[in-house]
RNA sequence: CGGGGCGUAGCACAGCCUGGUAGUGCGCUCGGUUUGGGACCGAGAGGUCGUUGGUUCGAAUCCAAUCGCCCCGACCA
């Protein structure tokens, strides 16, 4: 490819409306235009990024037996309500109607259409298991598109489905996505974590996502270095230590506090309790029923926890009305002491975090204003409907698994996996027949990596000052070969004959034949992220090139006649490094 | 959906407060000089000032509505 002829709209400045660096270098660099918020045109040089990445995920989807399909973007609304999703998915879906009248939507994710495809032609334990998967455009109508190509509403995700006819089965297909994923990172250039995470929307029974770690992402991930245990904020839990509850008053004691309206003051107060000796009450609207979530007072709430552990789709805190109506006390003075079915109609469940469980002396609002009660036994005094862990793990924790310290990053999720269980083989009716002739509903698992993402995540791995710095394996070029004056026959001939010769080898080339000065060439070939470049310039005369190789941004001199060799070597080895995988 | 910011040439911005019909840098075109890390000189092209309505003799500028984009939060497989 000669640059004077292809489309590398490159800027001189950065622009003005992107914060992330991977947002930032995609358009600057000539990658990407948007088109409006959270949609974005993908130009030549994020195209044939995209489809190198695409490449290795198809490899490594075909290596574990995957086969690929191309699903329809546009779904009736009839299978998303067999499977309950229609209503689950809010306004994250895009939907509109046809020209009957008939609702129909973009999909943004495919279970349902390919779980339709399983119950029609699969009927025996015979024909399972299968991988099936897709490259595909998916649509999510984000509340808030931000950070480039990082969170979108419209991007491409590789969804692969496993069908198989038990859990043992379903564990295979899960842990061959597992090793799949693994190789298709690493070949990618990504330095990857891969956490425990919650399956939210999806459902199952276990899910786990491919994390990159990097503050542009919006996921927190807790990691323990000593043991390796990882996992989304999520998901995450972790040891706390035991604290002495001895002595306090034998039952439960109202006392008057004026004034004290949050953890913090009652700490302060005279008789009052330190935040870990006391019990935050909050009040939560869990699809429209009122519930009680319970804490220590110096324990966070993570929303997805909760939402995991009562089930419900639509989580928010309760208005300041909706509490007094609930409890007949405002925010300051709730507690869950004495509060049951009879007392408080208004509130449907208590949901008590697990750091809870068994504490006693222990003080808490009393529901009257101004008001508190101390010498509360959980255990005895509070009628807790479901146990669950709901705090979020803040860095510093000990590990649950080794009692190591637990750090807390920022990342990106790059892929993310799921065993998904009969969740939709039977909404949707998708069974089997075993060996003895018994029907079971066929067992799914669910796996799905965003492209763009990975292409963006790559970014903020690796940029500097100057620019992109792309991995050799996902790179839009291998090598750039960069005429210093055009008007110099020699070294236009030059580059020509090692430009064909390159070609020849199978390398993407890219020749920067432009009548441009060196600097210019220099800072875009720097700013689109080239991995290895060639110059031809002064020493062209003495048979010789230069080699400058963006990632150290090391120069060397090259004998003209052995640069082909030399970036093919080099080349070989960077790839080769990156897919060498664990149990090869 | 709540909070904040911003819409003026391809990009980055000034002009707006104090109304008089639009400017700077980069990029682009042409000519010339240059040629190893974003050259220089000269001559040019390019703008419904987001949109609609209002005030006014006159609106980029004042007022109102509306649309869009970015950031924070809420939300999010």
């Amino acid at each position: 490819m000669r640059w004077s002829n292809f489309f590398i709209p490159t800027l001189r400045e950065d622009p003005a409306d992107a914060e992330v660096a991977s947002h930032r270098l995609l358009v600057r660099a000539g990658y990407i235009r948007q088109l409006t918020a959270g949609v974005y045109s993908l130009l030549p040089l994020a195209q044939r990024v995209r489809l190198k990445v695409i490449q290795i995920i198809r490899e490594e989807m075909n290596r574990i037996g995957g086969q690929e399909f191309l699903l329809p973007a546009i779904h009736p609304a009839e299978i998303w309500k067999e499977s309950g999703r229609w209503d689950v998915m809010g306004d994250n879906m895009f939907r509109l109607r046809d020209r009957k009248g008939t609702d129909m939507a973009l999909g943004m994710t495919h279970e349902e259409v390919f779980t339709s495809i399983a119950r029609n032609s699969i009927n025996s334990y015979r024909q399972l298991p299968q991988v099936w998967y897709q490259i595909q455009t998916k649509f999510r109508d984000e509340a808030r598109p931000k950070s480039g190509l990082l969170r979108v509403r419209e991007f491409t995700m590789k969804d692969a489905y496993s069908f198989d006819v038990d859990f043992e089965g379903l564990d295979k297909s899960f842990q061959d996505h597992y090793d799949a994923y693994c190789r298709i990172f690493t070949r990618c250039g990504l330095k990857y974590t891969a956490v425990e995470a919650s399956s939210g929307a999806m459902g199952g029974t276990k899910s786990t996502e491919f994390m990159v770690r990097t503050n542009a992402g919006e996921d927190n991930i807790v990691f323990c270095e000593k043991c390796g245990y990882a996992a989304n904020v999520e998901k995450a839990t972790s040891q706390l230590a035991t604290l002495d509850d001895r002595g306090g008053p034998t039952g439960v004691e109202e006392f008057p506090t004026p004034g004290v309206r949050t953890i913090e003051d009652l700490t302060s107060f005279p008789g009052g309790a330190s935040a870990d000796r006391q019990i935050k009450t909050l009040v939560y609207i869990l699809d429209d029923n009122v519930a009680l979530v319970l804490l220590r007072g110096d324990h966070e709430l993570n929303e997805t926890k909760l939402m995991d552990a009562s089930g419900a789709i639509n989580v928010r805190a309760a208005r300041p009305e909706e509490i007094s109506e609930a409890l007949g006390a405002s925010a300051g003075s709730l507690g869950a002491v004495g509060v049951t079915a009879t007392s408080h109609p208004k509130i449907g469940r208590i949901i008590a975090d697990e750091a809870l469980s068994a504490r006693r002396n222990m003080t808490t609002g009393a529901n009257k204003d101004d008001h508190h009660i101390r010498g509360v036994d959980v255990d005895r005094d509070i009628k807790v409907d479901k146990w669950a862990s709901l705090r979020s793990v803040k860095a510093g924790e000990a590990c649950v698994n080794c009692g190591g310290v637990l750090e807390v990053f920022r990342a990106v999720e790059a892929g993310h996996i799921f065993k998904l269980g009969t969740k939709y083989s039977d909404s949707m009716g998708a069974k089997v027949l075993t060996p003895d002739g018994q029907e079971v509903p066929i067992v799914m698992g669910s796996y799905g990596i965003g492209v763009e993402r990975v292409m963006s995540a790559a970014i903020e791995l690796y940029n500097d000052e100057a620019g992109i710095s792309w991995p050799p394996s996902i790179a839009p070029f291998h090598v750039v070969l960069t005429v210093v004056n055009t008007k110099d026959q020699q070294l236009v001939e030059t580059s020509e004959r090692v430009y064909e010769d390159l070609c020849r080898a199978g390398l993407d080339v890219l020749l920067d034949d432009r009548d441009e000065r060196a600097g210019v060439k220099f800072n875009d070939a720097d700013l689109i992220g080239i991995p290895y470049r060639v110059t031809f310039g002064k020493k062209v005369k003495e048979g010789k090139a230069e080699l400058f190789t963006r990632a150290t941004r090391a120069s060397e001199d090259l004998e003209i006649g052995s640069v082909v060799h030399a970036i093919r070597a080099r080349l070989e080895e960077a790839i080769s490094k990156n897919s060498r995988s664990k149990d090869d």
